[in-house]
Formats: C-alpha cells, sequence, structure tokens
RNA sequence: CGGGAUGUGGCGCAGUUUGGUAGCGUACUUCGCUUGGGACGAAGGGGCCGCAGGUUCAAAUCCUGUCAUCCCGACCA
C-alpha cells in the first residue's frame, strides 16, 4: 500500500470527546470515526485490524472442532417471547416493528436464533455434540456507552453455542473453549486472566471471564486473584474468607442507646469506641422485577441487607439473590415510607409485618455483643446478639444468611487462605454452561438411543472482536501512539524514504517496499512528499511494527531498521533489514 | 433517572456578556521554497453558527422549546 492512496487523516490533536486511551488514540490515527453515540465506522485500517483479530479467532476455533456459520442481526420478538427474555432484558434491547406492526429487535446476543436453528436442523443424539459460531454485529442500547470501541452499542462479536446430551459432554467442550480462548488472545498478542464470573442476563450456572488486566478506570471490571495457589474471580462472583471471622463488640449487655444525629458507620464507631466491624450495617435497597408469565407487572420489593459495618454490598450479588432485573438504593423518602424511620438508624426491628424483605449476609455471622440500628429515630442497640431477634422483628424469627458483600483487598483466598490482591481488567471474552435455560422453554429437543426426547444441554462461548482489538491499544501505548502487536497490527513495517527528492533513496525505498510485499510482508511505503517529520509522527501514531527508513545513509549502504516497541535504532544493509522484518512475519504462522 | 457543561467548515477552538450578517489554528487545493521528528511564504475552496419557533429594521449572540454530545452523581445509613 501507497501512503499516497491510503484512506486515512491523522489528527493534529486528541478528539475533545473522548476518555480512554484507545479511543483516543484510534480516532486520532485515522482507524474509527464516531458516527452516533456508541456506534463507528471502522476505516480500513481498522477493518485490516479487525480481519485479523477475525481470522485468528477462525483458525483456532475451526482447529478446536468449531463451525462457523452466520446468523440474522434483525430477530423477530416471538423468538426472544418464548425465551422469556423479551421482558426480562430490558432496555438494552433494541426494539422496533417492521412496516406489518410485527415486533423486532436488534440482536444483542444470538441464543435464540441459534437454538432455532439447531432444532429444526439437528434432533437426533447421533449429531451430537456440535459447536457452530458466527462473528456478527451485535446492538446493545447500553445506559452509558463510553470508552469509544470498549464499550459500544454496535460492536462486532464472536459468539459460539455447544449442543450436548450430557453434562460431561458440555464439561469437555467448555474445557476445549477456554484452550482455545487462551490460545486466541495469546495470538492476538494479549495476556488474558480467566477468571470466575457471574454469568448475567446470558443466565446458566458455570461461567468464565477472560480479561486483559490494565492500570486504569477503563478495565470496567475489578479482578481478584490468588498469587499462591491461582483463584482468580470477577468482584461480581468473587469470594473470601474475612481476617477476622469472629468479632465481638464487647457490649456485655442489650441496650437501647440515644444516638442523637450518629447515622453512619464511621461516625457510630466512634462514637462507641468500636471497630466497624462490630457494627451490624443496614442497607435499604428497592428491586424491580421482570413481569410476571402472564405479563402481568410485578410490584417493587424493598430489600433490607444487614451487613458488617465495615463491608460493603456487592449489587450483582444481591440481585442474584432476590431475583430481580435491577436494583438500586432507596432514596431517603422510601426509607420513611417502608420502615417508618430515617436513615441512619435503621435496621429490621418490628419489620416482620412491613413486607421487607430481610437479608443478612455471611460476614455477619461471627459477630456478638454488636451495634445495630434500632428502627427508631436517634437510637441503637448495644449488645446486640443474634438470639435476641423476635418473631415481630423477622418472620419466621431466624436470619436468612446469603453472601451478599463485595470482597476486600487482603481478604484471604477461600481455597488456599492467602491474602487476596485486586486489579482492573477489560473483560475481552466469556464462555457460559447454559444447561437447559434456553433449550428446555423453547422446546429444542433431541431424540436419544431409546427414542425420547430431552432438551439440549448447551453451552455459549463469547469474544468481543472490537473490544479486543480496542484492549490491545489500551494495553500497547506510549506518548507517541499505538505499538501493535505485529500479530494485529494493520500492516507490519512501512518503509519511508526520507525525501522524495533524492532519487537514490525513492528507488532504494521502492525497492525495499517491492522485496517485503514479494516475502509476503504487509507493507506500506510512505511515498508522500511531506517532510520526515510528518512520516515519522504519522508512522508512530498508526503504530507500524517496523520502520524501515531510507535517508542519508545509503551513501554508506545502509538503512535505518526500527521496531515500533523499541527504541533502538539500528543501521543495516537494506538485504538484512529486510530479513528482519521476514523472520519476525513468517514466525507468525 | 438527577445535576453540570457544551453544540460555530473534517478536527481543535474564539466570537455570545454589550444583537449589525462569521473568525483563528489545523487539515484540504494550487504555486514557490524546504526535506532526518508534525517547516515557511503566497493565493484559494469549504460553515444558512445542532434544530424549531419567537422578539427585532437586524439574531451565532436575546427569549421559549426541542434534540444531541460529554462529564459527574444515583444516597452503603
Amino acid at each position: 500500500m501507497r501512503a499516497s492512496k491510503l484512506f486515512v487523516q491523522t489528527l493534529r490533536e486528541f478528539p475533545n470527546d473522548a476518555e480512554a486511551m484507545s479511543h483516543k488514540l484510534l480516532v486520532r490515527a485515522g482507524y474509527i470515526k464516531k458516527l452516533a453515540n456508541g456506534v463507528y465506522s471502522y476505516l480500513p485500517l481498522m477493518q485490516r485490524v479487525l480481519t485479523k483479530v477475525s481470522n485468528i479467532i477462525r483458525q483456532e476455533m475451526n482447529a478446536a472442532g468449531a463451525q462457523e456459520l452466520l446468523m440474522p442481526f434483525v430477530q423477530p420478538a416471538e423468538l426472544w417471547q418464548k425465551s422469556g427474555r423479551w421482558q426480562v432484558y430490558g432496555k438494552e434491547l433494541m426494539r422496533m416493528k417492521d412496516r406489518h406492526e410485527v415486533e423486532m429487535c436488534l440482536a444483542p446476543t444470538h441464543e435464540e436464533v441459534i437454538t432455532s436453528v439447531v432444532d429444526g436442523i439437528f434432533g437426533s443424539y447421533k449429531q451430537l455434540p456440535v459447536n457452530l459460531y458466527h462473528i456478527q454485529l451485535k446492538f446493545r442500547d447500553e445506559i452509558r456507552p463510553r470508552f469509544g470501541l470498549l464499550r459500544g452499542r454496535e460492536f462486532i462479536m464472536k459468539d459460539a453455542y455447544s449442543f450436548h446430551t450430557s453434562q460431561e459432554s458440555l464439561d469437555a467442550e467448555y474445557e476445549n473453549m477456554a484452550q482455545a480462548y487462551t490460545k486466541i488472545f495469546k495470538r492476538c498478542g494479549l495476556e488474558t486472566k480467566m477468571v470466575q464470573s457471574d454469568s448475567g442476563a446470558i443466565g446458566g450456572s458455570v461461567s468464565h471471564e477472560f480479561m486483559v488486566l490494565v492500570d486504569t478506570s477503563v478495565g470496567e471490571n475489578n479482578v481478584f486473584y490468588c498469587e499462591k495457589c491461582g483463584y482468580s474471580a470477577n468482584s461480581n462472583h468473587a469470594v473470601s474468607k474475612l481476617n477476622d471471622e469472629t468479632t465481638d463488640g464487647g457490649f456485655n449487655e442489650l441496650k437501647l442507646v440515644d444516638t442523637p444525629d450518629v447515622r453512619t458507620i464511621e461516625e457510630l464507631a466512634k462514637f462507641f469506641n468500636v471497630g466497624e466491624n462490630c457494627i451490624l450495617k443496614a442497607v435499604l435497597y428497592i428491586a424491580s422485577f421482570a413481569d410476571d408469565a402472564k405479563g402481568e407487572k410485578v410490584p417493587d420489593m424493598p430489600v433490607m441487607v444487614m451487613i458488617r459495618g465495615d463491608k460493603e454490598v456487592e449489587e450483582t450479588k444481591l440481585m442474584n439473590a432476590v431475583g430481580a432485573l435491577e436494583i438500586r438504593p432507596a432514596v431517603d423518602v422510601e426509607v420513611k415510607e417502608y420502615l417508618g424511620t430515617e436513615p441512619g438508624f435503621i435496621s429490621f426491628h418490628g419489620c416482620a409485618d412491613k413486607n421487607v424483605r430481610v437479608i443478612f449476609d455471611n460476614s455477619v455471622r461471627g459477630m456478638k455483643n454488636f451495634v445495630v440500628g434500632a428502627n427508631q429515630p436517634h437510637k441503637h442497640y448495644t449488645g446486640y446478639n443474634f438470639s435476641d431477634i423476635k418473631e415481630e422483628d423477622l418472620k419466621g424469627g431466624k436470619p436468612e444468611f446469603v453472601d451478599v458483600s463485595l470482597v476486600k483487598k487482603g481478604e484471604r483466598c477461600v481455597d488456599c487462605g492467602e491474602s487476596l490482591n485486586v486489579t482492573r481488567g477489560i473483560e475481552v471474552g466469556n464462555i457460559f454452561q447454559l444447561g437447559t435455560k434456553y433449550s428446555k422453554p423453547m422446546n429444542a429437543l433431541y431424540t436419544d438411543e431409546n427414542g425420547k426426547t430431552h432438551p439440549y444441554i448447551m453451552g455459549c462461548y463469547g469474544i468481543g472482536v472490537t473490544r479486543t482489538a480496542a484492549a490491545a491499544v489500551e494495553r500497547y501505548h506510549d506518548d507517541f501512539g499505538i505499538i501493535w502487536p505485529l500479530e494485529i497490527a494493520p500492516y507490519h513495517a512501512v518503509v519511508v524514504p526520507v525525501n522524495t527528492n533524492d532519487e537514490a533513496q525513492v528507488k532504494l525505498a521502492e525497492e525495499i517496499y517491492q522485496k517485503l510485499l514479494n516475502k509476503g510482508v504487509e507493507a506500506v511505503l510512505d511515498d508522500r512528499a511531506d517532510r520526515a517529520g510528518v512520516k515519522f509522527k504519522d508512522a508512530d501514531l498508526i503504530g507500524y511494527p517496523y520502520r524501515i527508513t531510507v535517508g542519508k545513509t545509503i551513501a554508506e549502504g545502509l538503512v535505518e531498521f526500527k521496531a515500533r516497541k523499541d527504541a533502538d535504532v539500528l543501521k543495516l544493509s537494506p538485504e538484512d533489514a529486510v530479513e528482519k522484518i521476514v523472520n519476525a512475519v513468517s514466525a507468525l504462522k
């Protein structure tokens, strides 16, 4: 490719509306152009990167025994009503009507379609297992798209779905995919960590995410991990052992105490001179639910979480615990409405008849003689114990213990007891065991050797193609621009003649360029009449992995060779420079 | 959903307070000159100032509405 013909316009400045470095760089270096919020055109350089990522995925998926197909981006609502997700998917699902007033939606994912596809074609155990995938657009109408390609509304995803007759077969495929994914990301030049995770809107039981670890807020997930035994999990799923499982507030008598305007945990700890871990904290949430089977609205429900004062609620866990679709902290007015008191003093006291669901986090199990709100203005109890709970406080008089707390750095690994670390991660892939979550409601059945029918046991496996490319930029860049891993760079190398008025330079650059092309290197010849500085800046910004500079040194028979990721500039003969790049490129396959 | 800010050639911005028919940088075109880290000079092309109403002799500027974008927040008692 000749740079003079390449459809790219680099910008002198970063765009004003970008926050994440990958977003800034991809716009400035001419890879993407925004069309609408969270919707981008992929320009020729970007398209080459995406093609490379896609091809790596294809090769490894095919090698792992999966077959590629292609499913529609626009789908009928009917299918989603069958699976039950038309009601639960919420506003993220982009809905619309066609000219006949038939409800349709844009695909946020393809479980429904694949299930219907397989149902029509495969009906026998003899044909199973099978793993089918495609690389397709997805559209999710996110509340707040941000960070460019990292969280767009429209994006490209590889999603694979496997169908089995047994859990063992699913387990084997799950493992097979985990290995394929590790290979895929490695070939994309990315180190990833496979972590346990919540299965979210997709559903199912077992799931893992593949994270690219980063140290900025664009990593939207917190990952807890153990260096000793390798345990690692998304914060929405992570569990830990507390460092102080039992805590004693030291108040040996149950007392109702006046606590005027002492509201926060911090203030209470100071007021009573106890640790925050000796205070039983109450947090009120409002949970909302999907419409029931008849399409009737299910009313919102207040949920009170009792948790140890030094711990925080993990909202995803809480959502799962109560089966809610969405959950949010209650506002002051709601606190008064449901509990009859004001924030700062609430608790479960006298709540048995209040239609408030009360959940106790596991973190409180070992507490005794603690401080807890009295559910009356400006009053707390001290020296409270779980045996003090009465029928009028809780239905049944007994606490319901669940894990709904967020792990904290330094808490201990449940597997080996070592203290846990935390880091940020960008989720580039995930794998799920779906079981019969879709096949059952959609009545997708196979016939076994005895002629009996069963719902398929399913797995699904996704990789964000556009996000993977953006994650690579996020991970590999410097002050001058992108530093692409060679595997997914739009081109492998650029040849820069310094002075286009110097015929010898131009001629040699052309020769080197042709030689690279002939040896299978994807090269760009920067034949523009601009000054060298412009070409160097662009080369760094765009991030070509290798650069050969043809300048004054040709008098000595030498050109300059530079790898984007290294600072060194080597003076080599043209043959040696070409050979270095050819060797690097052929080592890819 | 709440709060704040911003919408002016492809990109980055000024002009709005005090209404007078649009400007700077960059990018683009042409010419000259220059050619090792975003040179210089000259001459050009491109915007009904987000959109819709209103006030006015006159609106980028004032008023009303609307849309869009960005940031923050969404209550841990």
